[in-house]
DNA sequence: TTTCTAGTTTGGAATTACTCTAAACAGCCT
DNA sequence: AGGCTGTTTAGAGTAATTCCAAACTAGAAA
């Protein structure tokens, strides 16, 4: 599964983003399949890595545009930074906030019998499941 | 049930903090039993309505440390600006993300009938779970 | 009650994550 | 190639929060 450029800029223009350098060296970086959970800091350092270069603002910009998209996926476990998972499919996470480590649950792992009512004129678009760990 | 300061200081001594002015003046407000979500800005803003004065890093200094002491809660469902709920109970939450706004689940009507096991070496602290809802 | 000290508050500066801006640039259609 | 429109860029700007060193205070002790 070659995860090339030319793929890459498929996806993209499929997302409805224009498959521009930046984009899909990011693309190639983030889209390929695994799944990780990264920073804009983290992935400006893994750019840097390979030798090319991308604005600040434009790394904020491409994450934020990926997940619209629906590319990425924003997970919120704490109000410092963002965190973006490729992982889209549903699933849940262990947040470890001593050390600031998310690890993914798988979907079926988790199972909710019994959920409430959304309130009056309102549909429940996602549930998000965070169980906070800490070492023994 | 009167909530006198005498009463939010034995609360606040109970928990291990000294009751200072400060600290009393805000207890008065958010340690009332009612339950509410609260902002450091919003918070402010009361404190100030009631006439009298507390420097910002005391705000958020007073917030953090009823937050160790375990008499409020940090909510994380953005990582815009910290929330602190009142209701210390094991519960859930709605969020609008659209309208920023954050209601209330009593535990009761969210059932875990299957967790994972937690990573080795890791106990279980705590679950959350946040129902993304959205108007119709 | 005065004194002492450790813990607290203060205002302002510093930090941090992120967004905005205006000018340069690059896809892509023709 | 030409040109329109969307994108990138560097740097300035913003907003929430923390840090700092000096002034203050609660509570213990004298």
């Amino acid at each position: 599964m070659p995860t090339t450029m030319a793929a890459m800029a498929v996806k993209l223009r499929d997302a409805g983003l224009r498959p521009t350098r930046q984009r899909v060296a990011i693309a190639c970086l983030l889209l390929d399949g695994r799944h990780r959970h990264i920073t804009a800091e983290n992935l400006t350092a893994e750019i840097n890595a390979t030798g090319m270069h991308v604005a600040g603002g434009t790394v904020y910009n491409t994450l934020n545009q990926f997940t619209d998209a629906g590319l990425l996926r924003r997970v919120t476990v704490h109000n410092e930074y963002s965190l973006f998972d490729t992982n889209t499919d549903h699933h849940h996470h262990f947040y470890d906030a001593a050390h600031d480590q998310l690890i993914d649950i798988p979907a079926d792992q988790v199972l909710l019998s019994r959920l409430p009512q959304a309130p009056t004129d309102h549909d429940i678009t996602g549930v998000d499941v965070v169980i906070h760990i800490h070492k023994k």
